[in-house]
RNA sequence: GCCGCCGUGGUGGAAUUAGGUAGACACAAGGGACUUAAAAUCCCUCGAUAGAAAUAUCGUGCCGGUUCGAUUCCGGCUGGCGGCACCA
């Protein structure tokens, strides 16, 4: 009989559909298991080969849970909302509604055929009312609590996608998504407080297990650090706040410094005021690209006719206003402390001002000197012969009891710029009265349903479709009942993905976004496999969401994902990034017609180490397909022997038992592979037992599921591979009777020795210094030193 | 510039948890069997150099250190990848 996968994988596929194997209860009594993938983008191009890798890792993982007894949520949406498929809608004259709903039937096929254990039953669309009507009223809650609030802030423009977007959004200075340049503007738009959140974000990464990289990645984003906050006075009256991480060095500025957005002084007698009004303009033109990535030569233009006064010195230090000094972080100004910071010496080096040195120990003639741990302060008055450490508790203090300043804990994590100029996106349900402001509407009134509208293409102008839309913008103020303004704004995508975990807890729930008692049980997610390029925008922004639905009291648990890996990158054979425009993509339908869906399944995994980025190789997929034939040749006949482990094979078996279950805990389903066709290749020297081929095909069935459920009918075990308990080993079992150790002299080998497991340290080197070839090496030599390493090696030192 | 990761055969990669026989598993290549032939399948070889062979020497980016012993630990360099970046 031949391997007919097609027709076998379709068979095992229907049967699932119907049987729903894979679905998980609510209020069960089993210890459940709740596995995350990140929920696919339906976009038009269909699934590609970068899907199939994450995905089959954690249906590898759950599928290894069930067989452990556990009860399983592992469940798959769409990510539906967003620019794409409304730009495809564009372009192709549809309404992006329909284009969704094609797209989500496409991947829902392609994801079947590739026999994920996913239940179906909870799948969620973030684009349906049903579902979107929590996003709303997520974002109607956190209104309520103040943490979302609407300003008038420079904004990243995107000049092609005709939108705001994000910090998280702008990558090198330009769109992340469509790579086009993003410009300045000022645009009044709806704002997420993130940064109150920012300290737990920081400290409640200890409570979670992350990749260190994930987890440094995300403390950099955030950028805490410890300073202090100090008033400067200035001669005319004015007082100048500026943040520092070094206070210690406040002898050393020697001027100060504030952003060109800012105007903190009121008493504005500037003599050259036309000077700094241009330099002021100049600055507000450049876009932030040409501000932070072009020359860096410091530019700047001197207050004239004000001073500060530096408190520490009570010296007069001239004021200047540059762009190297942003107005968004800290208090938009600076002192100055040229000799111990490069910034700082480099425009004091261009405008001639002075470098004083406070911590010895570098050449402020060459270079600022700013790693100054070991240094000691000089020139420094009440902090003289103070180590850094000790200069900074003690000028705190000071500044603290002369009412000049406090310690200051600042982040450089921004607020998140939450409304889009688009179409395909969540309403926000806020209208605006002219007596009232912006008002909430109603929580009866959810879900605010997206209105279709005649033409959804973006304008120059930055407003959204919906403002052409008079019936849309008309409403009345729920507060005072006048005329409002509706908001015509549309959440980010990433609105919808920042809670969708909960809402497979209890999918279906009318009432709330899922029930208390269904979170109880569920949250938080066990496992969270997903991309890194997530890791400063949807995972930070879920776990932020995440701790406000907790303090609000809707979810029992602080942080949302107990454990979270990241898969790499799958590269095109030669070695890129795969691309449409390259035309080296690989479409996982062919890969399946032509090998089948395990085959598929087994490439993926067996390519490479899962966390690090790998390239396709077409031909290379044919060495899983082989060993796929090979365990068919070798089992679709039944076999003989007893349903028990043979004793031939006991030691291979168990040692696969117990590799292959922890490699797929560690993500390593290279090497789990590796044992399984080790183990075939083992069962073709020496004819396995039917009990060895139940181990096999059970150890095999989460990987390639459709191949194990078939074989495991036809040799006649019971019920199903997948249903069948995980395989356990006895550790005994693992152990070789005997073992061959290597023999050393002076640390090279040079030879081995086969001895009993185990055996007494003096036998070994009995039977080692009785080796022939060893004994004639040894030959007239003194051994000096003898090392035994326990089933190892022994290593003799001659003289 | 700062932070994180990585460098192993012709190729993808094992071994790195705790220093202990480097190259598992697979791809490609070469040889053989079967076949009219090809494909498929099965068997063998496969880091480099020398040798008929046994074997010897070298070999995990480079230099050095610790150690009986280093792909693994430490220091320095070099090349690559990812993130952050005028954040005071």
């Amino acid at each position: 009989m031949k391997y007919e996968f097609l027709e076998i994988e379709s068979k095992w596929q229907d049967i699932w559909e119907k049987e729903k194997p894979f679905r998980a209860i609510n209020g069960s009594d089993k210890p459940k298991f709740f596995a995350l993938i990140e929920f696919p983008y339906p976009s038009g191009e269909g699934l590609h080969v970068g899907h199939p890798r994450p995905f089959t890792a954690m249906d590898i993982v759950s599928r290894k849970r069930r067989k452990q007894g556990y009860n399983v949520l592992f469940p798959i949406g769409f990510d539906a909302f967003g620019l794409p498929t409304e730009n495809y809608a564009i372009k192709n004259k549809m309404h992006p509604a329909d284009v969704t709903r094609d797209n989500i039937k496409r991947f829902t096929e392609q994801l079947k055929m590739l026999g994920y254990g996913f239940d179906w039953d909870r799948c969620v669309d973030t684009t349906d009312p049903d579902y979107y009507k929590w996003t709303q009223w997520i974002f109607l809650k956190m209104f309520e609590q103040g943490l979302a609030y609407k300003a008038l802030i420079p904004v990243n423009w995107c000049t092609s996608c005709h939108c705001v977007l994000a910090n998280e959004e702008v990558v090198e200075g330009v769109c992340e998504r469509c790579g086009s340049e993003v410009v300045r503007r000022e645009k009044s738009q709806w704002m997420l407080r993130i940064t109150q959140y920012a300290q737990r974000l920081v400290d409640d990464l200890d409570l979670v297990d992350y990749p260190d990289r994930v987890k440094s990645q995300q403390r950099n984003w955030i950028g805490r650090s410890v300073g202090a906050e100090i008033d400067f006075k200035t001669t005319t009256g004015d007082t100048l706040r500026v943040y520092t991480t070094r206070p210690d060095t406040i002898y050393g500025a020697t001027y100060m410094v504030i952003s060109p957005e800012h105007n903190l002084l009121k008493n504005w007698t500037v003599e050259n005021s036309d000077e700094v009004k241009a330099y002021q303009d100049a600055a507000a033109k450049k876009t932030d690209f040409e501000r932070t990535e072009l020359v860096r030569v410091k530019t700047g233009v001197e207050i004239k006719g004000i001073c500060a006064i530096n408190p520490a010195t009570n010296e007069e230090i001239p004021i200047f206003i540059s762009d190297y000094v942003l107005a968004s972080y800290g208090t938009g100004a600076i002192m100055a402390v040229p000799g111990h910071d490069q910034r700082d010496w480099e425009f004091a080096k261009q405008f001639d001002l002075p470098i004083v040195e406070v911590v010895a120990g570098g050449d402020i003639e060459k270079e600022a000197y700013e790693d100054c741990d070991e240094g000691i302060m000089v020139n420094s008055g009440i902090l003289d012969g103070l180590s850094v450490e000790e200069a900074i508790a003690k000028i705190t203090d000071w500044l603290r009891d002369e009412n000049l300043g406090e310690e200051k804990v600042n982040f450089k994590l921004r607020d998140w710029v939450f409304s889009r100029q688009r179409y395909w996106g969540e309403p926000i349900p806020i209208v605006f009265c002219e007596k009232c402001g912006y008002v909430a509407i109603p929580e009866s009134e959810l879900p605010l349903v997206l209105p279709n509208v005649e033409k959804y293409e973006t304008t120059e102008t930055g407003e959204s479709p919906l403002a052409a839309m008079e019936e849309w913008l008309e409403a009345s103020c729920p507060k005072c009942g006048g005329p409002a303004q509706r908001e015509t704004d549309t959440m980010p995508q990433w609105a919808g993905s920042s809670w969708y975990y909960l809402r497979y807890t209890d999918s279906d729930n009318s009432d709330t976004l899922a029930s208390r008692e269904a979170l109880e049980y569920w949250t938080p997610v066990d496992w969270y496999n997903g991309g890194m390029e997530h890791t400063t925008l949807h995972l930070l922004y879920s776990r932020f969401w995440h701790k406000f639905l907790y303090d609000i009291g809707v979810v029992p648990t602080v942080e949302p994902y107990a454990k979270r890996t990241s898969q790499g990158m799958i590269l095109a054979e030669d070695g890129q990034k795969m691309s449409k425009s390259r035309g080296n993509v690989i479409n996982p339908d062919d890969i399946i017609k032509e090998f089948g869906t395990d085959t598929m399944r087994l490439y993926i995994m067996f390519i490479g180490d899962f966390e690090k980025t790998a390239p396709w190789s077409q031909r290379a997929v044919r060495g899983c397909k082989r060993f796929l034939d090979r365990l068919w040749n070798l089992s679709w006949e039944l076999l003989d022997g007893t349903d028990e482990i043979s004793e031939t094979h006991e030691l291979a078996v168990h040692k696969a038992i117990k590799k292959v279950g922890n490699d797929i805990e560690i993500l390593k389903f290279n090497t789990a592979i590796a044992t399984l066709m080790a183990l075939v290749n083992d069962f073709y020297d020496k004819a396995p037992s039917r009990g060895d081929v139940k181990v096999l095909l059970s150890l095999l069935s989460p990987f390639a599921p459709h191949i194990a459920e078939e074989l495991w009918k036809l040799q006649g075990f019971e019920g199903y591979a997948a249903a069948s308990p995980w395989p356990e080993y006895e550790e005994s079992k693992t152990q070789e009777a005997q073992r061959e150790i290597a023999v050393q002299i002076g640390g090279k080998l040079r030879g081995t020795v086969v001895v009993d497991m185990d055996i007494e340290d003096d036998t070994v080197v009995e039977i080692v210094t009785n080796d022939e070839k060893i004994k004639n090496i040894i030959d007239g030599k003194e051994i000096v030193r003898t090392i035994v390493v326990k089933n190892k090696l022994v290593n003799l030192i001659l003289k």
